[in-house]
RNA sequence: GCCGAGGUAGCCUAGCUGGUUGGGGCGCCUGACUCAUAAUCAGGAGGUCGGGGGUUCGAAUCCCCCCCUCGGCACCA
């Protein structure tokens, strides 16, 4: 027996073809296995605690457990619609999830890897919240310098406890933040280092996720802090707290199993017994969560641990970098299944595009040329000559008499997928099949039987009866991946592949077709340049946004933009996870400052008169700057994209008043102003040649 | 800078425990055929296997150095 899974989807947005990544091929290798006669049970839901989704549905006027049921009914559909069939779809703020979890949680405490402990944190009595480490500034109490709340660094690098920071202050409204007491709860992920060592040993899966966590590792592990302040989760046994999203999320596989094993089998055989083989399918993003903490909690609490990690590689669109924010997205619903396009199109290119753990390319172009010269032209080509051949010559009625040949290259593609499917190489699996109608065409191809059949009606006959097998051979073997046009078409074949095995693919028998029709209808060039057309002016919006929010942002001093911009951060998945961790998110400030506030800031031209590269940094340059009368030495964060022999000379506004800070060991007293475009500096210089020193306002 | 994964024809790639002329698919060119969704079949052009050294009788494949891409860590005041 095999439990597998795919990694929640967060139910605070909708699903894209990034999503698809996994989902498919976890579906696609679900449907072989049971082809091959696995016992198979294959589940997922949507993760639904978290601050994120609180905050979104306060945004929004819902209260989360609205906003959640929007995107958990959104999922449902799409992966309904898309043939992504789970035995059970469920959902972490369900009952039964919330139980399994605190069960778990007070397994972890009685076998002792979870203790209490007082931290302070942060509060800002103005804003009236906890702070976050990254939103408390302060004094470091080893080496004097400013420093955040987590971490000293800009002086000595230190790692910083809750609470040792001096004179904490709060970094969006800039009130003195006063320091709460409070128990929260801790996992002594320590304790699992060596057992985790040996684990990732012989954990099976994707190297690309086992190489991450082995790296992991063997770094530092900390206990985990794994309570937080909210009032939506699961509560955590016997406190006003919450288990932190990632501690319950991954429960949802075993609860979930117990939905799905309802009334059929006992979940415990698989999750406390150790009798079915566990495998997550997961993006390349969680690996850590699903590497590392979640064996350790498994092991912790006594339950089965999983076998194979199974990570999807990135997606790419148009050759480009996923982004939500700059455009670069196809969303499932909105692009894809609103152009009416048959989802057995997507699922293939998904799969067939390449090795699943490479980065795959979404192009419209690429996607029409795959379906219309590879899906349609070879196997759908080939479906359709042969059956409507046997169809139109011989009335369906077909007796049985294969070539062995054929016999042979059908158990040689079965051969193959069966390998393939163990090193997690979809790609291979589903070429497995296409070359085997490549086999199918050529037969029909050599063997002439709109020759023959003027000539010799039996030889004829044999020929169609190889090629039929071959056909039926391909609907079994490429259901997996193109479900919904296979099913349709082996009702033409006369069976039906939902209850065929890849031994009914080596059964011989008679056939009797009925009047077939094409299987597939070709992907029209005006549908794909009406495709391409919607994401370029996608693209052409998010850009045209971003420049206006940076007009609106660009007065506002970089560090109340950076405070704001990191609640925004919706860049693409691996920051939505970032977003999903932090610890706690603050509300949109709208940041307004007075003039007094605003001459706060000593704001001059300067003149570079010295630049050079910080050795060992990747992004630092130290500058000299004449900032009129006087040289100061700043640190810029600008390497990447200026070369320092450029600099020397250059007008650059500069901050003049910012608190020093050391960088890499080399004090910066200033900063440099520039566009930030993406992340990349832009530079900024005066209109006309002023002198060094030259204020603005 | 450190650590991973890669760099093979226009594109996706196989080969990577060294050994006959580096395979396949898409695209491209030519021919054949007409059962079929201008589909199919045959043939062909196209590669200094990232660059440079080295080991070897012989390297895409092993060793060293370098370059580039992607990702993680450090770091953008």
């Amino acid at each position: 027996m095999k439990l597998i899974t795919c990694g929640l989807p967060y139910a605070n947005g909708k699903a894209h073809i990034g999503h698809l990544r996994t989902y498919v091929p976890a579906d696609v290798y679900v449907r072989y296995l049971r082809m091959f006669g696995e016992e198979v049970i294959f589940v997922c839901g949507s993760d639904c605690h978290g601050t994120p989704i609180v905050i979104n549905a306060e945004k929004e006027g819902l209260k989360p457990k609205e906003l959640v049921d929007i995107y958990h009914e959104h999922f449902q559909e799409v992966f309904r619609k898309i043939d992504v069939n789970f035995d059970y779809f469920g959902r972490t703020d369900a009952e039964y999830h919330h139980e399994r979890t605190q069960e778990i949680v007070k397994r972890l405490l009685e076998n002792g890897y979870i203790y209490p402990k007082e931290i302070e944190l942060a509060y800002c009595p103005n804003c009236d919240r906890f702070l976050p480490d990254r939103y408390v500034e302060g004094v470091c109490p080893y080496c004097g310098e400013i420093a955040r709340g987590d971490e000293c660094d800009q002086g000595c690098g230190r790692h910083l406890e809750p609470g040792e920071i001096l004179e904490p202050r709060c970094k969006i409204c800039g009130a003195k933040a006063i320091y709460r007491k409070q128990k929260h709860y801790f996992f002594r992920l320590t304790e699992f280092k060596d057992f985790l060592l040996e684990f990732l040993g012989k954990l099976g899966g994707t190297e690309n996720a086992l190489n991450y966590a082995k790296q992991w590792v063997t770094m530092e592990l900390k206990d985990w802090c794994i309570t937080r302040n909210l009032e939506w989760g699961v509560k955590f046994p016997g406190e006003d707290l919450v288990v932190y999203v990632w501690v319950d999320a991954p429960i949802g596989y075993i609860s979930f199993t117990e939905k799905a094993c309802e009334g059929r089998i006992d979940w415990r055989d698989i999750w406390l017994r150790n009798k079915a083989e566990i495998v997550h399918f997961i993006g390349l993003d969680i690996v850590y969560h699903h590497c590392i903490f979640w064996p350790a909690m498994l092991k912790g609490s006594d339950y089965s641990l999983p076998n194979a990690v199974v990570a999807s590689g990135m997606v790419k669109v148009e050759g480009k970098t996923f982004s939500k924010s700059r455009g670069y997205v196809v969303w499932v619903e909105d692009d894809y299944l609103a152009s009416g396009l048959n989802t057995d199109f997507l699922r293939y290119y998904l799969v067939n595009y390449t090795s699943h753990q490479k980065d795959l390319n979404f192009s419209w172009e690429v996607f029409g040329d795959k379906i219309n010269n590879e899906l349609i032209a070879n196997l759908g080509n080939f479906l359709y000559r042969v059956t409507h051949f046997a169809w139109k010559n011989f009335d369906g009625e077909i007796q049985a008499k294969v070539d062995r040949n054929a016999m042979n290259a059908i158990q040689a593609a079965i051969k193959k997928i069966k390998e393939a499917l163990e090193n997690w190489e979809f790609k291979v699996a589903s070429d497995a099949f296409m070359e085997l109608s490549s086999f199918g065409n050529n037969y029909f191809q050599n063997a002439k039987p709109w020759d023959l059949i003027k000539s010799d009606r039996n030889e004829c006959e044999k020929a169609v009866a190889t090629c039929l097998q071959i056909a039926k051979a391909l609907v079994i073997l490429s259901y997996p991946v193109l479900p919904k046009t296979m099913k349709k078409f082996s009702g033409f074949l006369g069976f039906d592949v939902e209850k065929a095995t890849t031994d009914d693919a080596l059964k011989i028998e008679s056939f009797k077709i009925k009047k077939p029709e094409i299987p597939f209808t070709k992907v029209l060039p005006e549908k794909i340049a009406e495709l391409e057309d919607t994401m370029h002016k996608r693209i052409a919006m998010a850009e045209k946004k971003e420049e206006k929010e940076f007009e609106e942002t660009g007065k506002e001093t970089r560090e109340v933009k950076e405070v704001v911009g990191e609640i925004e951060n919706v860049k693409g998945e691996v920051e939505d996870v970032k977003e999903k961790e932090g610890e706690i998110v603050m509300e949109e400030n709208p940041s307004e400052i007075s003039f007094d506030e605003f001459k706060k800031l000593d704001l001059r031209i300067g003149k570079v008169v010295k630049a050079e590269k910080i050795e060992k940094s990747k992004k630092l340059l130290r500058l000299e700057i004449d900032i009129g009368g006087e040289v100061r030495q700043v640190v810029a964060g600008i390497a990447e994209y200026y070369k320092p022999e450029d600099l020397i000379g250059r007008l650059l506004p500069i901050l003049v008043n910012m608190k020093p800070a050391k960088l890499m060991g080399v004090e910066s007293r200033g900063m440099i102003l520039a566009a930030d475009v993406n992340g990349e500096p832009v530079l900024l210089y005066p209109d006309k040649e002023v002198k060094p020193g030259t204020k603005i306002r």
